[in-house]
DNA sequence: AATGAATGAGTTTTCATTCAT
DNA sequence: TATGAATGAAAACTCATTCAT
């Protein structure tokens, strides 16, 4: 039965490989360790024999790795679908600041993101290297910044002064940090604050009077 | 004899922990996964008997939690030490950018700082235990930042307009940015004109004219 | 259905059972072992369903072993029609000597039951329990060189001076030492001259002037 | 602790290795099949844990095939001494016709020696390339048969007319089949009756009158 | 009758930890 | 105090066999 290569249509998964992948999200996001987690441990949560999930991987890291970037890929797809059916810069900012406060931390594939392309552990080199070699590769959010805000300043709603690459990673790295402030940390103003703040900072920058 | 607590003072470290540490820290930097480190791997780098490993600390994880914050404090107190070391804003800040530069990723405190704050994995959240019982806690970079921009804005540097905890985010997260454009990148822009235009981007919106 | 039993004659085997036959002779002439085949590198071999060959025996042991005596059965036959049709002693032994260079080593039956007299090991004992059940048992080959070398004495062309079974071990061992000098060689002398010599020293053993 | 090799000197073998060895070839003799021995099988009669084998050996395999290389050399080093303490060609001759009626099958190296020459299974490859890199190589025993029978020809023992080879393969092919004979046999003159034939059926051939 | 995806019992293998030296 | 050979519990992985289709 084929086996899994992660280039896969996310529509033409097969079940048992999508009850693989659902398990070791689900076990991640409850805090489990990508390289501690145990085959039986996956199986067990996805209610399937072990022996099945190497009718489709050839060893636990591939089964792990794949997951992770089945996840991405689908968080992808659904922000990409999203961000692209707003109209204006400013409600697809909203969007994504509401976005980054409703996911908090897991399963969020901008996190998940910075984190892979901020890391070089070997897990973080393996998912790279799959996403690579499939549609949702690793540079995907950033090309989709730079698409929208493209966009923007042929709308006119952004200047165009600021080159269009420092415009994506600013705007990235203050929604970056945005999330890291009301998820780990030991913030001193409140919430809604700090998001008005970052929405018209972001503004402010890229749109002056 | 004496456990590791992971309170000592940097210079009170016994000798073999010292080289634990550095072996750990050597291994990670060169791409190897936390979770994945043997015993053997550590004190063999280390030039150390495996049972030696075990005078000093109670189970492998010990050992790499340890020698994690004890990168993380080392790299935190030099970064403390120079940046208070510099007068003005600026210099702080563009000290800052050429570390970020310098280091690109691995034995960055920076890096490892977000990571650790945005990842809720079991080793994340056992460096932050530890963290949180010593001396350099975990919002340590956080409460640094605050004092750099706290003097910033009563030396009349910084303009006293935006709370300081949203600074502090912002500069962190434009820092972040550049840290991951320059390091896993598909950038189309020059690097030192990105460099200029965070540097420029931060001054503008703390001190504006 | 009808479960394979091993006496079945040559001729009534289903054709599934041939197929699996033939792949296992392949493979282990192809250098594989019998008690590491996989039932599914077999049936893949053959071209069936791995449920098919569970249609006809009770397990992998039974398919390999019966494949094996299957082999043997025929590599028999077809030795004992090609010796009986020859009608002096000079013409078999030219026969055994040329079959024996021409098949060097795999699939030869005369190999594969010194290996299975010799061979006191689970797979070898199975083999024998089948062959044993059936008409082409352990000793055909025996019984062969024993009914050829009889004829020659009574034809006269062998003395019968000696023994018929110290004969028949005598021409066996010394064409098992051709096969061998031919097949694993590290032989000084060439193998044309080394067949005449075999060929005159069991001559001049069994026919003196 | 040092992997194994197989070229290690007889004499300085881990004592926890010759443990492993013994236990290998006890469970071969007993008529266990090489490819289905078990791990802990192999450690539970060598008295020793289960992780102690993978800290000479990388596999299983290794070790069974090692084990069967360390029984050959040493049956080898057995008989090249036995047979080069004897001066005459006749009691060299008698010694061997002893010895494999003693021995019968098991821990008999050239019961062993000719399985291997003669199959061209995985394992048996694997046992050859072992010993091809060691003293006691592949042909070690035919290189005895020389020795012995050069030293019998220049003492005038053994006429010189023959082939130094041929007569190798000539002895060791009859040696061979008496070794058959009362081993696997349906044999129907008493043994040593047979014995006597064999013995007077090589001098007759190498030393006739 | 034929199939091959699914299974889990049974193996191999790993490696943190111990403890005699 | 330092060591590293020995260990076995725990994990990965295999593959013969089943059974729904």
């Amino acid at each position: 039965m084929a086996r899994i290569t992660g280039t896969e249509e996310t529509g033409r998964i097969p079940p048992k490989v999508l009850l693989l992948y659902q398990a070791v999200n689900q076990l991640l996001a409850e805090g489990a360790d990508p390289a501690n987690l145990k085959v039986s441990t996956i199986t067990d949560r996805a209610g399937i024999g072990k022996g099945t999930a190497y009718e489709y991987f050839d060893s636990k890291e591939e089964i792990v790795t794949h997951a992770v970037v089945y996840q991405m890929q689908t968080a992808m797809e659904q922000l990409e679908k999203e961000l692209l059916a707003r109209k204006s810069f400013r409600d697809q900012l909203n969007y994504l600041l509401d976005e980054v406060s409703a996911q908090k931390g897991e399963s969020n594939c901008f996190l998940k993101l910075v984190h892979l392309l901020t890391d070089n552990s070997q897990f973080s080199r393996q998912v790279q290297e799959i996403l690579d070699s499939a549609t949702c590769e690793r540079y995907r959010l950033i090309r989709l910044f730079r698409k929208l805000l493209g966009s923007a300043v042929e709308r006119g709603e952004v200047k165009g002064n600021l080159p269009l690459d420092y415009m994506v990673f600013s705007m990235g790295g203050r929604v970056l940090a945005y999330m890291v402030a009301i998820t780990g940390g030991d913030l001193q103003i409140e919430i809604p604050r700090m998001r008005k703040l970052v929405y018209e900072g972001i503004l402010a920058e890229f749109c002056p009077a």
